[in-house]
RNA sequence: UCGGCGGUAGCUCAGUGGUAGAGCGAUCGGCUGUUAACCGAUUGGUCGUAGGUUCGAAUCCUACCCGCCGAGCCA
């Protein structure tokens, strides 16, 4: 007998097929049972009635435990009561492995305790549906890099130096009294890497070593760091633009079902899907947020409820850009005739989500970056081989990170990053 | 680092000076359509830690530890 997933249940109704998943939770009376079964796929009901599953199985059925392991066999009846449309009627019953005082009950548990169970609590409904908007997301970025003729370029973890010289780095002792920090971007290989290939991006893990207790922080993030040669501001922009886009129509083709699990409307994310995101200048948030009650001085940059005012405003995510150049990193490319602001922008997601996305133009004159780096007071040894870039053949090139972690919550609809990465590392989480 | 809130049963919480509580869970029993099941029984505690006040402290005081939410910083 073959065994069939949950999920491919509704194409074997009338068949006897065996399934192999744990039980999720129970429910018997005297004379029937029914059985609640996950296998990673899906969800389905078993039931077992005394008078067709016979006394062992039935006696069995009412034994089991919750995360009990087992196989079923049985047949798959069409039944309107059933969610799936399907369930499963137990004619043979295997415990394959036992458990005993599960300590995730059917009952309200704090976030505290579902994330000292984490290892567990992952096998449950909404984590279930999360990780698999996470793998939707974690493959449309590749694909969308694959279809327009990037390369997927692996950035090193281990990092000389800050790449920008404010956000603490975590310092790691190598042999021999070396010191190196964990990166906190891949961008600046990213550039070595679109001066080779053209057009690349790095995805991997990120690390922040700042004391950010708050539900938008993690100490490891995954970011996408796309960086193109030749490419401009205003197409840089455009890029973004059509990235988020992409991701989200792509969860809303494919994931709907998650979505709706987690109690997500999906007409919130309809209109990014649809892409047409508003731009707006620094200079005119300023005047929203002025508007709003919030008024801030030239020269400041937005706090988050700042962000949080001006991303609701919009239906879609909001690009702002050019930004002073005072409160960017020291590698982004002037506004040509107005060095006070930057070709930079950043994407704020809408209901208070923050910004996921932080881009620019980057410099590509070796006098202009040499300067740059003196006046950041930034160690210019260390970055003898990025000043290379600018020495042969050097072009004009843009790229962004977007913050992955981010843009999964603000899709899956979660309070909390940490909801959205399997083992979230923040500062009073190391365990499990 | 700063501000606000919190730590009592496996979980979620109530309990403001006088015998330590409830609901849920779990276990056992009953029930042939449950899906927040229902009915009955059983099971439940260093009240965050240390010290102090008091005849008596979960409760009042002091210190510390830990956590949650937010700020700053950032994705």
């Amino acid at each position: 007998m073959i065994p069939v997933r949950i999920a491919d249940l509704p194409g074997h109704v009338g068949a006897t097929v065996e399934l192999r998943g744990w039980l999720t939770g129970s429910r018997s009376s005297g004379k029937i049972a029914f059985l609640q079964l996950r296998d990673g796929s899906g969800f389905v009901q078993a039931v077992a009635s005394h008078a067709e599953a016979g006394t062992a199985t039935f006696d069995l059925a009412r034994a089991l435990t919750q995360e009990s392991a087992v196989r079923v066999r049985g047949e798959v009846r069409a039944d309107p009561r059933s969610p799936s449309g399907v369930e499963l009627f137990v004619r043979e019953l295997e415990r394959v492995g036992s458990s005993e005082e599960y300590p995730i009950t059917p009952k309200e548990h704090g976030v505290e305790f579902l994330m000292e169970h984490r290892h567990l609590h992952l096998r449950h409904r909404a984590p279930w549906a999360i990780m698999r908007v996470r793998d939707e997301v974690e493959r449309a970025i590749h694909d969308f890099f694959a279809t327009r003729g990037f390369v997927r370029f692996d950035a090193p973890f281990f990092m000389p130096t800050a790449v920008e010289g404010t956000t603490n780095l975590f310092e790691i002792d190598v042999l021999d009294d070396q010191k190196a920090y964990l990166s906190q971007s891949g961008q600046l290989y990213a550039e070595a890497g679109a001066l080779a290939l053209g057009a690349v991006y790095t995805f991997g893990p990120t690390f922040r070593a700042e004391k950010s207790k708050t539900r938008r922080h993690l100490l490891e993030f995954w970011m996408v760091e796309p960086e193109v040669a030749f490419l401009e501001h205003e197409a840089n922009m455009q890029l973004q633009e059509d990235f988020v886009a992409y991701l989200v129509g792509r969860v809303l083709e494919r994931r709907a079902a998650e979505l709706e699990l987690l109690g997500r409307d999906p007409r919130r994310l309809e209109p990014t899907a649809g892409g047409g995101f508003p731009r707006i200048t620094y200079d005119e948030a300023l005047v929203l947020l002025s508007e709003a009650g919030e008024p801030l001085a030239w020269g400041d940059d937005f706090g988050a409820p700042h962000e949080t005012l001006l991303g609701e405003r919009f239906d879609r995510p909001l690009i702002i850009e050019r930004y002073p150049s005072a409160v960017k990193a020291f590698y982004m490319e002037p506004v040509p005739g107005d060095p006070t602001r930057a070709l930079c922008d950043d994407v704020i997601a809408p209901e208070g989500y923050g910004e996921i996305i932080g881009g620019s133009q980057r410099i590509h004159d070796l006098a202009l970056l040499e300067q740059r780096i003196a006046e950041h007071d930034l160690p210019r040894e260390a970055f003898d081989w990025y000043l290379d870039l600018r020495r042969y053949g050097s072009v004009p090139h843009s790229g962004f990170g977007l913050g992955l972690e981010r843009t999964l919550a603000w899709i899956t609809g979660v309070h909390h990053l940490r909801e959205v990465i399997p083992f979230p590392r923040m500062l009073t989480r190391m365990h499990p």
